[in-house]
Formats: structure tokens, C-alpha cells, sequence
DNA sequence: TAAAAGGAAACCG
DNA sequence: CGGTTTCCTTTTA
């Protein structure tokens, strides 16, 4: 738990603006035959270990400085990694660029080394928030079953295009994960135990962060309002299709390029990719053999209900839901 | 050819 | 039991 502000800059640089994006699934693909269990199409790419930059560990915490400089001339810092493959995969993400841009006003160089932190605290936070509601998992590894592990090393794996190797993980708890050590992680997986290893420090770290925060004073505010946003699902209940499509919808950020408002005001929403909703709606729902044909169905119980609808003028892939926020 | 529509039945927390 | 999930047939764009 040292390194802990070194990790979570990684995370940073490399997981979420590489990451969290809808992208991240679409190799996600399920064994037709077998049916019941969520299955890797191989991926292509080949699997390069240095999917994080392991130097940045000093970076952040000695020379923050220097990482405000160089982003005031380019906003893109954060995208720097040394070989992206699939360059064309996300120009929407920079489009929310606040922090590491040429409007952060003031030469206040002292303050900038916690600027930084928080802001990159603060991205993981969000990174993992997000990733958290869309497997229904704990972001504490500690609370994880069986069932948990599996998910997010599906989703690790997926994310930074490791190669599968849940299996060698099975029936261990979240709690067991956590004992174990790198060398563990690199017995049962030599081609990706560390990255995998060093992606739950990076959980482990923020849980132990936000308890810290929570049980103690504000140490950074900006980070705790993430936490505290507790938003729609957290309710206990099972989620709904049209509230899980709506928290979709609320994060353009994330999922625009899959599903989008045509008219937010109206309610009128467009599926952009529908094999990709219906895959992100099986993901959470532990519903693998989910596909758009089954969804769609479902928001077609909606009709009678009054909750969604077809447009007025009725086009593929449009809804309307019925009460607009 | 994918999407839309809706009946029917199974599933599941 | 409600809310889907699954499977299916027919129609539409």
C-alpha cells in the first residue's frame, strides 16, 4: 500500500483515459455454444506488458510540477502512453478536459503537486466507481466473492487486452486475492500476474483511501464528493432496464458512442450500438447470453407500463421514455 | 437483413 | 409475484 499515489497515477495515465470507455467490451463476446459463461474472442492486439509506465511512481510524487508544465503546453499529457494500438479509438474522451488544461490559471507552482493528486485520485475514483456499477461489485477487493474476482478480472483483462486467465483464479475470494503476492499473481498467471497484481493495488489503495477519508476529516474534498455522489442504483433493489439505460445515458462520457440523447429534453434516446448495450446490460446482470433481440423485448414490456415508448415519428433504434427527467 | 412488435412460457430474487 | 429472459412468428423499413 506504499505506492499508493504512484499507482493510482498509473491507473491514471494508462487505465482511464485508455480505459473506462465503452470500448472496452467490445471484444467481449460470448461462446455461442457454451452459452452460459462469458468467453474471450482472442484478442489480436498483441499483449504488451508495458500497458502502464511504471516510472511514473516517482513522477507523481517528486515532480508533479513538471507534469503541470508540460500540460499547459499539451492538454493531451494524458495521453502519452508509448504504443496505443487501435489509435482510433477514442476521440471523445479528452472532450471533457477539465484539470490538466491551459485554463488552470495562477503560477501557484506549490500548490500544483496536490492539484495533480487529487485530480488524478480523483479520476480513479470515477474510473472505478464507474466499473463498479457496471460489474455490481464492491470497489473494496476485501468484500469480493467468487463471483466478484471472476468479474473483475474479466473486466481487467478485457480493459488493458490481457490475456484471459480467470481461470486460474477460480474460487477464490476477493479477500484471498488480496493476500496474496505478486510472486503468487505471477505463478498463476506469468503472462499478466503483475499488471493484474498491480491493478488491485490500485483497488486496494483507493478502498483503503476512501475509508480513510469517510472515517476521518476531508483530506481531499474534491476526491470524497466522487464517493458521496451515490447516485439512482445504489438504492439495494435490482436494477431496471430503463434505469440502467438512463445511467448510461447520463454518462456521455463514457458510453456516448453507444447509446445518446437525441432529445434530452424529450426523453428521446438513440441505441448507437446495440449489440454493445445489450452486452453491457448482460455484463450487469449476469445475463451472458443478453443480446439486443432480448433487450429490446424487454423495453417493449415498457410500452404498456408507460416508462418507454417509440417516438412520436418512430426510427430503428429510438426511444422515448415516456417521463423525462 | 436487422429491427420492430408482441404472444407465450420459463426464470428468478 | 413482478420484472424480466428466452424463444418464437410475423411484419416492416
Amino acid at each position: 500500500m506504499s505506492n499508493s499515489i504512484g499507482s493510482l497515477a498509473e491507473i491514471t495515465v494508462y487505465g482511464s483515459r485508455t480505459g473506462m470507455q465503452e470500448d472496452s467490451l467490445t471484444i467481449l463476446e460470448r461462446n455461442r455454444d457454451s452459452g452460459e459463461e462469458w468467453d474471450l474472442v482472442e484478442a489480436k492486439t498483441s499483449s504488451m506488458p508495458g500497458l502502464y509506465l511504471p516510472c511514473f511512481d516517482m513522477l507523481a510524487m517528486e515532480d508533479a510540477a513538471w507534469l503541470v508544465k508540460v500540460s499547459e503546453a499539451s492538454p493531451n499529457v494524458t495521453r502519452m502512453e508509448p504504443h496505443r494500438e487501435e489509435p482510433e479509438q477514442c476521440p471523445v474522451i479528452d472532450s471533457q478536459g477539465q484539470g490538466l488544461s491551459p485554463g488552470m490559471d495562477g503560477p501557484e507552482e506549490e500548490r500544483s503537486l496536490e492539484q495533480v493528486q487529487s485530480m488524478v485520485v480523483g479520476e480513479v475514483l470515477k474510473d472505478i466507481e464507474t466499473a463498479c456499477k457496471l460489474l455490481n461489485i464492491t470497489p473494496d477487493p476485501m468484500e469480493w466473492n467468487v463471483g466478484n474476482v471472476q468479474k473483475w478480472l474479466l473486466w481487467t483483462e478485457h480493459l488493458y487486452r490481457l490475456p484471459h486467465a480467470g481461470r486460474t483464479f477460480h474460487e477464490l475470494t476477493g479477500k484471498d486475492l488480496c493476500a496474496m503476492s505478486e510472486e503468487d499473481f505471477r505463478q498463476r498467471s506469468p503472462q499478466c500476474g503483475d499488471t493484474l497484481h498491480a491493478h488491485l493495488d490500485i483497488w486496494k489503495s483507493t478502498a483503503w483511501m476512501k475509508e480513510r477519508c469517510t472515517i476521518g476529516d476531508n483530506k481531499s474534498p474534491g476526491a470524497e464528493d466522487l464517493w458521496s455522489e451515490a447516485d439512482s442504483s445504489c438504492s439495494g433493489q435490482p436494477i431496471h432496464l430503463w434505469q440502467f439505460l438512463r445511467e448510461l445515458l447520463l454518462k456521455p462520457h463514457n458510453y456516448g458512442r453507444c447509446i445518446r440523447w437525441l432529445n434530452k429534453d424529450k426523453g428521446i434516446f438513440k441505441i448507437e450500438d446495440s449489440a454493445h448495450v445489450a452486452r453491457l446490460w448482460g455484463l450487469r446482470k449476469n445475463r451472458p447470453a443478453m443480446n439486443y433481440d432480448k433487450l429490446s423485448r424487454s423495453i417493449r414490456q415498457y410500452y404498456k407500463k408507460g416508462i418507454i415508448r417509440k417516438p412520436d415519428v418512430s426510427q430503428r433504434l429510438v426511444y422515448q421514455f415516456v417521463h423525462p427527467v
